[in-house]
RNA sequence: GGGCGAUUAGCGCAGCGGUAGCGCAGCAGCUUUACACGCUGUUGGUCGGGGGUUCGAAUCCCUCAUCGCCCACCA
């Protein structure tokens, strides 16, 4: 047993136990270990990204189910890694190219040249966040770490393509597509957020051709009418019979363009009548499919307007295109009005800027697996947590739509498709000289969708794919249930035939004090880790676990991290409280000289325990932190450590050796239930007390991560130490008398170091060791039991549950008009709640149709209170008389 | 337009059919020999509004309101 100083310094133990637990390697996952398999892989951090508080949430839990698993003795895996993050890297590279001045656009650099400075920024910035995560003491075995872009991994994602080609799920296409034009890339639907904005709805007159007047449309978006190839009708929409088949002339271009008709074009809606620009716009080019349309591409993949847009307008900027093409429109008098008109508009997620319908040859996947996925969601095979989002999940399957897999960027993995003029060959390896590979790259998520098994070994049948697949639980948040969950779901049964996971928890969004997301421009998003370096990561832990309920957003605050600093302080020095009382460490408890109080708290430790349990079972990890506060601070710290002072200042010696037997076993019990939360210092303190020395070197020997998790107390281990409810009702009732003494002294002011005589009148007397914890908890130097005992007026006077009246004379002290309105107060309150019960019990319907026990119990309610209000009233006579 | 969630003490939350609870903050005291990152005591609520079911509703049902997410090709 070492000695430890007097306030916890996390900041002196976390890197010294971290770089022990490396060495020792306990974080390593053995594959042939005979204990049952524990796995969780870690949702990927971008590899250039710093850690985020949502990182520390998601973390958190990852590490609090693989130490839990590791305690109960399972051979865990946690498989760390990194995802390559294509459009996000890439940005980030380009910028940082374009701020030193290195290229203008990556076609200066080159596709060749301008991955090798991907690659360089990668190996200086990669890695970082797995730095951080080591800080929070993530116990992953980083031997086994992965990036998506690694040799193997790479060959994964190519082959899968080919897998899939050759099923014929994955197919060219030229499609209308999302085209985010600043990152000149097209994306998936999900890549798409639709913003609400306030725009305007222009109405244009169309002049018709060989007839008299005009056709109205109406559109958000003026700058696309220079590639107008019709106008669009209702074919049922009686106003616009006399249109059909004419022709009408399309302002600006002078080109003669058809009237048609097409049920897609709603007739309540704005005039009527659409103008349709088949090449930038989805709906539109559905109509130009129909009715054999050219498609004019006015706007290029850079969102700048093309020659086909006229000379006035090429080059413009698709914004300033439209500004120029309203101000045309209105100097020809065509622009009949202007409405204020509110719509979504579909932003880039990763560029922030308005996605540009755009037709494009790219490659599509029909998903796999679709039945079986979502029956396995529909079955609880696998089970979210919360449930809810199962039916986000199921929304989603049962409307799923191919998915645009190519990107046209450089960073991420090469589709491996092959060209040599018309020919074209879908495989991993070069068909041979003169073949060129297309030169897309794959969507990031078509990587992360192999995740589960592509970082076990696949497609090799390894030792750990056996052992650990399919994996455990699943930590992630909710927004990339789509992008990432479903699809790994899908490739688990595509290549594996099973489920890559059997629970999926979803985390809340970390938002700030305000509720606001946490975002850079806000700045409202402190650094984990200087939160770490002022609070600890065990503080740092704890705060936000327990602010974090299964799924709610959590909102951060600084203090929830300052409370769970305050916390490891707490437990801290309950320790060196402990320490302070040489004696033989965990010895035997004697069941013989265990009091009441002792009794007491095993059985708190033995509820603690099941409530820890509960709340792991139900993944609700906010209730097992505030289970342990509570357990800790409210029933161990509170009661039990102040109750066993006094045997151990007494001069029994087989009672205080008994006593610190106690203490042990409860401590070193709740370290264990803390270690999954608090990982440093409960390691911190099994050594140091002394409680390792006591386990099997692979049992808790040489680290409290290898120490059983506690279990629920036997039985028989209850009946050897007389341990029953009764105990709990009994200490229940003595600390309310304790809280009333103590109240007796705050109303009047006693000071603290007033000792107390108190006089027990009437009943039996307290049991010595009773009377003597009592004395000490609320300050008392005695409490003398007396047959006869005349109080002085108004005396205070309290009512132990034993029986009896316990006066606190405190004359000269005390006011007794003071005393009375505290009493009167007391009465007024009891007086309602007799009312209440009165009231329920005098309703004839209540004692007909109430449970037998519900009734009894509220016939013993008010019949406490009653016996309550006497005493009350009682005490009140005294001070009148 | 659909779907989901939230609404309980000043703030953050728990409770989900039988006496409204926890943590912070607040207030009043305290150098009580583990801890001021602490100790003791204590004030706050007609559980968003309105209906209904029930002996009994914060809890179940309906409805409205406010806030927040997600999905949806009305130009």
């Amino acid at each position: 047993m070492s000695e430890i100083s007097k306030a916890y310094e996390p900041q002196a133990v976390e890197d010294k136990w971290y770089q022990y637990w490396l060495d020792q390697k306990f974080f390593r996952a053995d594959p042939d270990s005979k204990k049952p398999a524990y796995s969780i892989v870690i949702p990927p951090p971008n590899v250039t990204g710093v850690l985020t508080l949502g990182h520390v949430l998601n973390n958190t839990i990852q590490d609090i189910l693989a130490r839990h698993a590791r305690m109960q003795g399972r051979e865990v895996l946690w498989l760390p890694g990194t995802d390559h993050a294509g459009i996000a890297t890439q940005a980030v590279v380009e910028k940082a190219l374009r701020k030193e001045g290195a290229m203008k656009h990556r076609e200066d650099l080159g596709r060749e040249k301008f991955l090798e400075k991907v690659w360089e920024w990668k190996e200086k910035h990669g890695g970082i966040i797995i730095q951080q995560l080591k800080k929070l003491g993530a116990s992953c075995d980083w031997s086994r770490e992965r990036f998506t872009m690694d040799a193997e991994y790479s060959r994964c994602v190519q082959m899968v393509f080919v897998k899939l080609y050759e099923k014929g799920l994955i197919y060219r296409g030229k499609r209308m597509v999302n085209w985010d034009p600043a990152a000149r890339t097209a994306l998936s639907d999900e890549e798409v957020e639709m913003v609400e904005e306030q725009g305007h709805l222009w109405h244009f007159k169309y002049p018709l051709i060989g007839g008299e007047g005009f056709v109205v449309v109406a559109t958000t978006r003026p700058e696309t009418m220079l590639g107008d190839e019709a106008v669009a009708v209702n074919p049922a929409d009686p106003r616009y019979t006399n249109l059909h088949g004419k022709k009408a002339l399309l302002p600006l271009r002078e080109r003669a363009i058809p009237i048609i008709t097409d049920e897609l074009v709603d007739p309540k809606f704005g005039t009527g009548c659409v103008k349709v620009t088949p090449a930038h716009d989805p709906a539109d080019y559905e109509m130009a499919q129909r009715h054999q349309l050219p498609l004019t591409v006015v706007i290029a993949p850079d969102g700048t307007m093309t020659e086909a847009a006229g000379a006035e307008f090429a080059g413009l900027d698709r914004l300033e295109a439209r500004k120029a093409v309203v101000a045309r429109m209105e100097e020809l008098g065509l622009l009949l009005k202007v409405e204020n008109y509110t719509h979504r508009v579909g932003y880039s997620e990763r560029t922030h800027v308005p996605i540009e319908p755009y037709l494009s040859e790219q490659w599509f996947l029909r998903y796999p697996a679709v039945a079986e996925s979502t029956r396995a969601v529909e079955s609880g095979e696998i089970k979210f947590h919360p449930e809810r989002w199962g039916k986000t999940y199921l929304h989603w399957m049962h409307h799923i739509r191919d998915w645009c897999i190519s990107r046209q960027l450089w960073w991420g993995h090469r589709v491996p498709v092959w060209h040599l003029g018309t020919g074209m060959r879908c495989q991993v390896e070069s068909p041979g000289a003169g073949w060129t590979q297309d030169t897309d790259v794959l969507d990031t998520w078509f990587s992360s969708w192999l995740w589960p098994f592509a970082t076990m070994g696949w497609p090799t049948k390894t030792e750990t794919l056996k052992k650990f697949y399919p994996t455990g639980d699943l930590v992630t948040a909710p927004d990339i249930i789509f992008f990432w969950v479903a699809r790994m779901i899908m490739a688990g049964y595509e290549f594996m035939g099973e489920a890559p996971f059997r629970n999926v928890y979803f985390t809340g969004i970390i938002r700030d004090k305000q509720g606001r997301k946490m975002s850079k421009s806000l700045g409202n998003s402190p650094d984990p880790l200087e939160l770490i370096a002022k609070y600890g990561a065990d503080a740092l832990r704890f705060g936000v676990m327990r602010s974090a309920p299964l799924g709610q957003d959590v909102l951060y605050d600084e203090q929830q991290v300052e409370l769970g600093r305050n916390f490891c302080n707490k437990l801290w020095n309950a320790c060196r409280f402990r320490q302070m009382h040489p004696g033989e460490v965990q010895g035997e408890i004697n069941p013989v000289l265990l009091t009441r109080d002792d009794q007491w708290i095993l059985l708190r430790l033995d509820a603690a325990i099941r409530e820890m349990d509960t709340a792991f079972a139900e993944y609700k990890f906010s209730d097992a932190a505030a289970t342990l506060y509570r357990f800790f601070w409210s029933e161990y710290c509170d009661w039990y450590i102040e109750a066993s002072k006094a045997a151990l200042q007494g001069a029994d010696a087989a009672r205080k050796a008994n006593t610190l037997a106690v203490l042990d076993f409860v401590l070193s019990h709740t370290l264990r239930l803390f270690h999954p939360f608090l990982p440093f210092i409960t390691e911190e303190l099994w050594h140091g007390m002394g409680y390792s020395a006591d386990m099997p070197a692979e049992q808790g020997g040489k680290t409290i991560m290898f120490a059983p998790w506690p279990k629920p107390l036997e039985d028989d281990f209850k009946d050897h130490y007389g341990l029953s409810e009764d105990v709990v009702r009994e200490m229940e009732a003595r600390q309310k008398l304790v809280i009333e003494i103590r109240n007796v002294r705050a109303q009047f002011r006693i000071p603290a170091n007033k000792r107390l005589n108190l006089v027990l009148h009437g009943a039996t007397d307290f049991a010595p060791d009773e009377k003597q914890v009592i004395q000490l908890l609320v300050g008392a130097d005695s409490i003398e039991h007396r047959t006869e005992y005349q109080p002085a007026k108004g005396e205070p006077v309290v009512y132990p549950a034993s029986g009896g009246k316990l006066y606190i004379p405190i004359a000269g002290l005390f006011d007794v008009e003071a005393e009375k309105a505290r009493l009167a107060k007391e009465l007024q309150k009891i007086e309602g709640e007799i009312a209440k019960v009165q009231q329920k019990l005098g309703n004839p319907s209540f004692a007909e149709k109430v449970p037998a026990q519900v009734l009894q119990e509220h016939q013993q309610r008010l019949a406490d209170w009653q016996s309550k209000r006497e005493q009350l009233q009682s005490a009140l006579a005294n001070l009148d008389s």
